[in-house]
DNA sequence: AGGGCGCGGTAGACACCGTCTACCGCATCT
DNA sequence: AGATGCGGTAGACGGTGTCTACCGCGCCCT
């Protein structure tokens, strides 16, 4: 209850971020949705950046969730790797274009704390869960290299997609055929 | 002549964002640099937005400067279509890598006129003729399709490895592995 | 029980930003 | 010679992030 502020400011910059985009993100802004004067978020975030980290942070956690729950929906035993990590994949793909202003935020590395966000600590056992699943499924290939070329690649295709760069040039209404070919570049043909 | 102040601006604007990042393009900053009042600009370019688009034309222009130049010094017809595409995803990112802040610029959609740039139609031909190469080095897939996923694999490593993302968790020093990986993967392994 | 104190928020100032408007010097053209 | 308009100046306005002074009120201590 005593820092109940500090995440109403975190709400309403998810909120205002979701409905106005990333640069509606105004420090004074949200302190008015937050019904409160616009110097009252220095006592949780003493900047503007501080704010947008942990407003980010938020998206990161969310998009965590999406992917456990993917994964879980998955089935018990019953998934190869490969099936992991083309749900993880969806997942992603379907989070940053459901929420695509938070998307955005969480990789504006100009407007966030990288090191207070801890999101490099953060994001090593995922990265390490990838690699692993990768490895199972290329043992011939280096699976860090192909785990970062996957990432690069799924970022991409989210932000491009978003910015409606992809549709018309591959003639797609809809990114599963763009992830699929990316899944299938980087982990070889679905099986059979 | 007449027009010689618009050039100064855009001159201004590159390496303003080239020495100090997209943060610092700011219309006074760059009418500042150009020796002028900070109303002048808004002559030639009635807003910030048209201003950002102009610098942004012009690294877009140098792109496909870098791109031409990496084609030619191919040699005359001793090159296949893989060495091209290589080619080309080589000079991109040494291009994205060596000028970042125009890079970042570039595709920072929400700071473009995305219509007076005239992105779209500009970038339609060179994404037929990738298209035309990849179709055949990749007679079987739908050569469009891997295009795109191609494209968005070069910008996503573009932007994780400007930001520093790839190269603890991939442990490379050089992009070079990871492009090797991507084009190995949207392509077929070279050659033999 | 009463008095000091600090927590959590307010209010206003400051410099800077993008945009707009009024102005103005000066070359050019008739 | 005089009117015109191009290219640039100067200042105002509202909005922003940050900083500082203030302040109400609950809590703790004696």
């Amino acid at each position: 209850m005593s820092d109940s502020l500090r995440t109403r400011l975190i709400d309403a910059g998810v909120d205002l971020v979701t409905a106005e985009g990333v640069h509606a993100l105004t420090l004074r802004e949200i302190a008015r949705r937050a019904g409160v004067s616009h110097g009252a978020p220095r006592r949780y975030f003493p900047t503007h950046l501080e704010l947008l980290s942990a407003i980010a942070r938020r998206g990161f956690t969310e998009l965590a969730a999406s992917g456990s729950r993917a994964i879980e929906e998955l089935g018990p035993g019953t998934a190869g790797p490969r099936e992991r990590i083309a749900a993880l994949g969806h997942a992603y793909l379907d989070f940053a274009l459901a929420n695509r202003g938070l998307h955005e935020l969480m990789f504006r590395h100009d407007l966030l704390d990288s090191n207070t966000l801890g999101l490099r600590e953060a994001s090593l056992p995922v990265f390490a869960l990838l690699v692993d699943l990768v490895g199972q499924v290329r043992p011939d290939a280096d699976a860090r290299l192909v785990t970062g070329a996957l990432l690069a690649n799924l970022y991409g295709i989210a932000q491009l997609w978003a910015w409606g760069s992809l549709q018309l040039t591959t003639g797609a209404d809809d990114f599963t055929p763009l992830l699929r070919t990316a899944l299938d570049a980087h982990l070889g043909p679905a099986r059979r």
